[in-house]
RNA sequence: GUGGAUGUAGCUCAGCUGGUAGAGCUCCGGAUUGUGGAUCCGGCGGCCGUGGGUUCAAGUCCCAUCAUCCACCCCA
């Protein structure tokens, strides 16, 4: 048996880190006055048909669909913002102050074959704010991304930036690039020809070199935007400016979701392979009024937690696991219930202790206390018994005392120092 | 969906032109009749991915299949 493909389990080992990433990203999240909001893991398929749009290819090829024994079509949440935003809508959130700032450490599904930093099955954290059309938000949501991968060194991040353009300039856009991908539709590969058709903006995903070099010469929408857009383009670019925060305007920049507007964004990450994006976003404009709510601009961001975990790791960052304070050591079967009790009370008091279960030798006992990181080893034997006092060994120092059991866990309490509110179970 | 590489102990891997498995790490024990992090010694642990085929004999050769990894597509 093994897990199912482009899934993993995430050990103990594992974890440190990944709370790590948590943490930061929780703490950035609050100190801009995001809410965390956590949404189902499947939603009805129509949401992301509508949503995230039918020529996306995480809609035509990517989804987790299945029916449910009451013949609902339902599919596992390939992203996170379709779901946030229904249930701004299906909450009545448009009548709260606005804009709503949520976000959300969400798993993601995708029927992908898994390569490099690509699972079909992934974590996403995200943040989304809803209610404003205010450029200082697209300004702000790409900072707070930067702020989490510096306040956890991820290294050699950079930033990409375009603009999608609204309703006032991307359709004649699109005309003037599907005239120019027509003109010279000879010279394109095969998969350009049917990007220029079913979404043309798509061409410029190709990495084919000849593509490029054509391309390259092809008209961008960032040069053709109407004045609102450009006027709010430019807000985000000072905004950016003033921050300090380095981007490259990139024209080709286009991104997989059908619900973008205006302000795109993407960073990616140098040590990363192929797979490099490690997080992205934009406005969505139109995407509240689209899925049955009132018009209401809207932007936000996603960005990959295993590829934020994998960049660490590239980098050599690491996260301690949390050790064992106390390891009880109990020598011979007539210290059993001694050694039981002084380990409940000590768990009692709030400090991690653990004991042998496995049978083993003083010496292997030794050895698990140190392994396990306890700082002191509460050692009762025949000795002990008969003393009616433990022996207590600090770890560190190598020094023993002779403590009665009557207080021995408090007296090791004082010893490790700190507050602990742990009464839960003594 | 397409291409390439790889599948031998829990982990990382060795095993030459076929002769029925080995190392390091981990784990357990011993050297220290009740004491750790260093060293030394010993032990546990493998239907050599799976199924066929060739052969007196297959981890080793052939075919198929599954899985993993990497890349394409696309994305976090």
């Amino acid at each position: 048996m093994q897990a199912p493909k482009g899934t993993y389990d995430i050990l103990p080992a594992d974890q440190p880190l990944r709370e790590r990433v948590l943490g930061e990203a929780r703490r950035i999240f609050a100190s801009a006055g995001y809410g965390r909001i956590s949404t189902p893991t499947f939603e009805d398929t129509s949401l992301f048909e509508r949503g995230v749009g039918s020529s996306s290819d995480i809609v035509r090829k990517e989804m987790y669909t299945f029916q449910d024994k009451g013949g609902r079509s339902l599919t596992l949440k390939p992203e996170g913002t379709a779901p946030v935003v229904r249930a701004y809508v299906q909450h009545g959130m448009h009548k709260l102050p606005q804009p709503v700032k949520l976000w959300y450490h969400e798993r993601m599904f995708r029927f992908e074959r898994p390569q490099a930093g690509r699972f079909r099955e992934h974590y996403q954290l995200g943040a989304e704010a809803i209610g404003s059309a205010d450029p200082a938000l697209d300004a702000e949501l790409i900072m707070m991304m930067s702020g989490i991968y510096e306040a956890l060194g991820v290294p050699d991040v950079a930033l990409r930036l375009s603009s999608m353009g609204d309703a006032g300039c991307r359709p004649a856009y699109v005309e003037r690039l599907s005239a120019f991908l027509h003109q010279s539709s000879g010279e394109l590969c095969g998969d350009c020809r049917e990007r220029a058709l079913l979404n043309p903006l798509r061409v410029f995903d190709c990495k084919n070199e000849s593509c490029e070099a054509i391309l390259a010469d092809a008209p961008k929408l960032i040069d053709n935007l109407c004045d609102g857009c450009q006027q709010h383009f430019d807000s985000v670019t000072g905004l950016l400016d003033m921050f300090g925060r380095s981007y490259r305007l990139d024209g080709t920049l286009v991104r997989g979701f059908d619900y973008y507007t205006r302000t795109t964004f993407e960073y990616e990450c140098a040590r990363l392979g192929a797979q490099k994006g490690i997080g992205g976003g934009g406005r969505y404009d139109n995407l509240v009024s689209e899925l049955g709510g009132p018009a209401t601009p809207a932007a936000g961001f996603g960005t990959g937690m295993e590829r934020i975990v994998l960049a660490l790791e590239s980098a050599g960052v690491s996260a301690a696991p949390a050790t064992i304070e106390v390891f009880v050591m109990i020598l011979g079967d007539a210290a059993r219930a001694a050694g039981s009790q002084q380990l409940h009370r000590l768990r009692g008091l709030g400090i991690a202790a653990e004991t042998d279960y496995a049978g083993r030798s003083p010496k292997g006992q030794m050895k698990q206390a140190n392994r396990l990181g306890a700082r002191y080893a509460v050692i009762i034997g025949d000795e002990e018994l008969a003393a009616g006092a433990a022996t207590v060994r600090d770890m560190q120092l190598g020094e023993q005392e002779s403590v009665a059991f009557d207080g021995l866990a408090r007296h090791v309490a004082g010893r490790l120092g700190g507050n602990r509110g742990g009464t839960a179970w003594a």
